[in-house]
RNA sequence: GCAGGGGUAGCGAAGCGGUCAAACGCGUAAGGCUAAGGACCUUAUGGCUCAGGCCUUCGAGGGUUCAAAUCCCUCCUCCUGCACCA
């Protein structure tokens, strides 16, 4: 008996993939061309499962479709762009403890630490070797000939001005003004990872409206400018410090000290800024700019210098802090006039104060409140006449149009704060600032979803429900600043200033694929843009020259290109997927636009999610190295879906002893001599089936279902063949046959060997080694008939239970030909209505199989069935029935009226 | 807040109007096989049933239908994404 030993075989197939290089495809027109493509990676430590799972999707396809004779270009690239490379080796200079450990737990040497905390390039390079290797070793079926990186190789950068330049002649670059959260200290943008806390929070615009006192202006900062209208009076904090700051148009505003800190960032320039004592004006009346109205200035301490400007406009009607403040203090009497309300809310009356009332005075209940005054005022509140000219236009509505009004006085400005508290890593807090200048891609261009859509709506998504989501992510699209400073990364070719930032290089690299083992060899110089032109778009300029690999680069790309298929995870699906596609169908022709998409989600490995700041990633060399390529690999039909994929390193044991169980069989092979009967009808058949769904099921990446098939049912099967007494060789040779190539995607090494053995041949997917179905060969009365044989075993079985005797002979009745005829006539008839009575008067028949058949309403019989291939098929199943029970068995005609077609009449003594 | 997707047996997960007490996998139990075993095989795994049967189940409630886990409505509940950041 051969024991499977994964190790063997994997080297020994290893070995002959390196020699034979059957991964390194060329063209080939007289073969079809398919390019699988996963998104590009950062080489920042080893690979874990989570990676395996999506890598082994895209390998199962490409290796599926090899043995469908297609040729298949599976290449990959790296990544080194922007901050993740610097940032970690920033992070080794400073030996931070966790950093350092990660390195040692991946097996750095000290020396090479040393290296990479004064060289992210080399950190990252160690890496890009080490993942070449586990994806190898993973059986991964990688063209490395095609492989660059992103921010390093100097070829790939010179494509990358081209795609800039491009895109700026094509009017998709626009410059402009941009707010982001911002760590004054260390000057550079807060992404989510730069933060101690304030995760996901980003810049909320609120308004200041200029009210003015005494010359000076009194910017209150507000959410609602709509309110405006319903203004009764001013808040500042008499303990809270105010500056004067003279603006460069010579304005004085009168601001918390906090805003003065924060007004720099938001393009304002200040000339002066003295200490204001704002006793001077409280109790004064300041102008509202709207109406001129005058509206007293009050002290009140539940203004917070931290929040907008400091000064705060009072909406009692609207606002329960401002209701609730103004009548505990009594201030109410000193207003010139009563409060007026603005907004109508239908059967809401008094809603401030009704919402007080709900959720209480102190400072949590009056923020709640305020929440929901604010929120049911926005979703269903109309202005009324107080409002002047926006009598009846809604809330939504009027807070647009009234801002647009007050900007025209210039009395409005818009401003920026986070939507929460956001701290740097180095502890600074987080501001906005408006970031000037920023180079954009213009992805909210009209023109440009339209084609993006259009793409959406034709191109093969897997699952299906992606769609949708693409659909909204490319609706709510805006532009995307594509430059920024800092980390690494090619200079934008216009504006050496700013490097491209990452998510805006790896929009169309995979183009680059195509030509990468020609231009990899060339002086960079030599790739222009006048060559690219050429090579990308067919577009070849008179006055220029171009090298001769010109016209080489331009065969491969038409040749390979578009992406037949890209594969990732769902994390990657509203970002780089939409700026993919937003870029294909902005530089490319449409023949060259995407074919094909798959998502998937995130893995889970016995219970626990991947993670790498948990620590508790799985390192795919570990399992490699201690259960085998192959049966670590069924990782990747964990999920045929977006959802989490659930995988337990259980399911490697069953993959074990399947294929321990195949090589046995391969062995005695010899011995299975027996004439074909039915049970070989029957295989065939149910084998004919399974390469079906096996076929569709990987076409559509669904692999749960493919390797439920071409693994789980396929090798059920073969037992059942066994069990029902099949003996040919040439069956049970197509049959494992089939299973092993059915199988090869997911395990390639092991279904190699036994092809090998078995045929002589070695697939490596390089002639057309795929099973066909054939539609002709289903016998769907044989897989009736065994499934009777089946359900009757079962029978058998409770029977015996329930007499609770050891049987010492069992009689099984097949009833008679004209029940059959009966019964056929039957399964007709359901076809057509399941109105019992009309099929009984239809049949016009007094026999008591007619009432047992249409008993049951929703258990109506709809398969065919022959009276001979039922005698057949318990002949051929007797034995096994006389091994189950240990007696003798008979099948034999029944006049019994038990005996029904499907059922046959059963005797046990 | 906005958008998208779920809730099925101990767990993971199929099914998406009728062969559904519900595939498949894992787990569990009993028996078997081995010198031994991480292994493997058989059977069982909602409840009740001593002749192949019946009853109750697919988040909760209501409805449509001869027939609903599957279609419609309401409610409860869970998850994921939201941009300058890979």
């Amino acid at each position: 008996m051969p024991k499977y030993d994964p190790k063997v075989i994997e080297e020994k197939w290893q070995r002959i993939t390196e020699e034979r290089k059957p991964y390194e495809p060329d063209i080939d027109t007289s073969k079809d061309k398919v390019l699988i493509t996963v998104p590009v990676i950062y080489p920042t430590g080893t690979l874990h499962l989570g990676h395996l799972y999506t890598w082994t999707r895209a390998d199962m396809y490409a290796r599926f479709m090899r043995m469908r004779g297609f040729n298949v270009l599976f290449p990959q690239a790296f990544h080194m762009t922007g901050g993740p490379m610097v940032g970690l080796s920033l992070r080794l200079k400073n030996g931070e403890e966790k950093a350092v450990r990660m390195m040692k737990d991946q097996k750095v040497s000290d020396e090479d630490i040393k290296k990479f905390s004064e060289d992210p390039v080399a950190l990252g390079l160690y890496f890009s070797d080490s993942y070449k290797n586990e994806f190898t070793k993973a059986g991964i079926s990688i063209d490395w000939r095609r492989l660059f990186i992103l921010s390093y190789t100097p070829q790939y950068s010179k494509f990358l001005e081209w795609q800039f330049n491009t895109l700026k002649k094509k009017g998709l670059i626009v410059q402009g003004t941009h707010p982001v959260i911002w760590c004054p200290k260390e000057e550079t943008p807060l992404g989510d990872h730069d933060r101690l806390s304030g995760e996901g929070e980003s810049p909320e615009a609120f308004s200041i409206i200029k009210f003015t006192v005494d010359g000076y202006v009194l910017p209150a900062g507000t959410l609602r400018p709509e309110t405006i209208f319903g203004v009764s009076n001013l808040w500042l904090n008499s303990e809270v410090k105010y500056k004067k700051l003279t603006m460069e148009d010579g304005e004085e505003w009168i601001t918390s000290e906090q805003f003065s800190k924060k007004i720099g960032y938001m393009l304002k320039n200040v000339v002066k800024e003295e200490s204001f004592d704002v006793h001077r004006l409280i109790g004064k009346n300041a102008k509202n700019p709207v109406d001129n109205q005058a509206v007293p200035i009050f002290d009140a301490e539940f203004v917070d210098g931290d929040v907008m400007t400091g000064v705060v406009m009072s909406v009692p009607m609207h606002a329960p802090f401002d209701y609730y403040y103004l009548h505990k203090s009594n201030l109410l009497e000193k207003l010139p006039k009563k409060p007026v309300r603005v907004i109508e809310v239908e059967n809401e009356d008094g809603i401030v104060e009704a919402s007080i009332k709900k959720f209480g005075d102190g400072k949590e209940g009056l923020d709640e409140a305020t929440k929901y005054v604010y929120k049911k005022e926005l979703s269903s509140g109309l202005m009324n006449s107080n409002a002047g000219k926006f009598a009846n236009v809604s809330v939504d509505m009027a807070r647009t149009d009234v801002s647009t009004m007050l900007e025209g006085m210039k009395v409005l400005e818009t401003m920026y704060e986070p939507s929460g508290e956001v701290t740097c890593r180095c502890g600074a807090k987080g501001v906005v600032k408006l970031l000037e200048n920023q180079w954009f891609i213009h992805y909210s261009d009209r023109e440009l979803k339209d084609k993006m859509i259009s793409l959406v709506e034709k191109m093969n998504v897997f699952p299906e429900e992606v769609r949708t989501q693409f659909a909204t992510a490319i609706s709510n699209l805006e532009d995307k600043a594509a430059a920024r400073h800092g980390g690494l990364g090619t200079p934008l070719p216009w504006d050496k200033e700013w490097l491209i930032e990452p998510l805006s290089d790896s929009t169309i690299y995979m183009a680059y694929y195509t030509i990468a083992s020609i231009a990899n060899k060339m002086d960079a110089n030599e790739l222009n843009d006048d060559l690219f032109d050429y090579v990308f778009l067919g577009e070849k300029r008179a006055d220029a020259s171009y090298p001769e690999e010109a016209e080489d680069m331009r065969k491969e790309f038409q040749y390979w290109y578009p992406v037949d298929m890209r594969v990732t995870a769902r994390e990657l699906l509203t970002n780089h997927m939409v700026f993919f596609i937003a870029n294909h169908v902005a530089i490319f022709t449409p023949d060259n636009w995407p074919k094909s998409i798959s998502i998937n989600g995130w893995l889970t490995v016995n219970k626990q999610k991947m993670s790498k700041s948990k620590g508790n990633t799985y390192g795919i060399s570990d399992f490699v190295e201690r259960y085998g390529a192959d049966p670590v690999r069924l990782i990747g039909t964990a999920s045929d879906g977006l959802d989490d994929a659930e995988w337990s390193t259980n399911n490697t044991n069953s993959v074990y002893q399947k294929i321990e169980t195949l090589m046995d069989l391969t062995e005695i092979l010899s011995d299975f001599r027996s004439e074909s009967g039915i049970v070989d009808d029957y295989a065939k058949s149910k084998l004919n089936g399974i390469i079906k769904t096996a076929t569709e099921a990987y076409s559509n990446m669904r692999f749960r279902t493919a390797v439920q098939s071409s693994l789980f049912e396929s090798m059920q099967l073969l037992k059942e063949y066994l069990d029902f007494g099949g003996k040919n060789g040439d069956t049970l040779r197509e049959m494992i046959l089939t299973i092993i190539r059915l199988n090869h995607p997911v395990f390639p090494f092991v279904t190699e060997e036994i092809n090998s053995i078995l045929d002589g041949k070695d697939m490596l997917e390089t002639y057309r080694s795929w099973p066909d179905f054939d539609e002709s060969s289903a016998r769907d009365v044989i897989e009736s008939e065994f499934s009777v044989v089946k359900n009757t075993i079962d029978d058998i079985r409770n029977l015996i239970k329930m007499l609770k005797i050891k049987p010492k002979e069992i009689r099984v009745g097949i009833a008679k030909k004209d029940s059959f005829e009966l019964y056929n006539k039957i399964v007709s008839e359901v076809k057509t209505t399941r109105d019992v009575n009309e099929i009984r008067k239809r049949v016009r028949s007094n026999s008591k199989i007619v009432d047992k058949l249409l008993k049951n309403k929703s258990r109506l019989p709809e398969n065919k069935l022959d009276s001979d291939t039922e005698m057949n098929a318990f002949e051929q199943a007797k034995e096994y029935i006389a091994r189950i029970f240990e007696c003798e068995v008979r099948i034999e005609s029944s006049e019994d009226e038990k005996a029904i077609p499907g059922k046959p009449a059963l005797k046990i003594a």
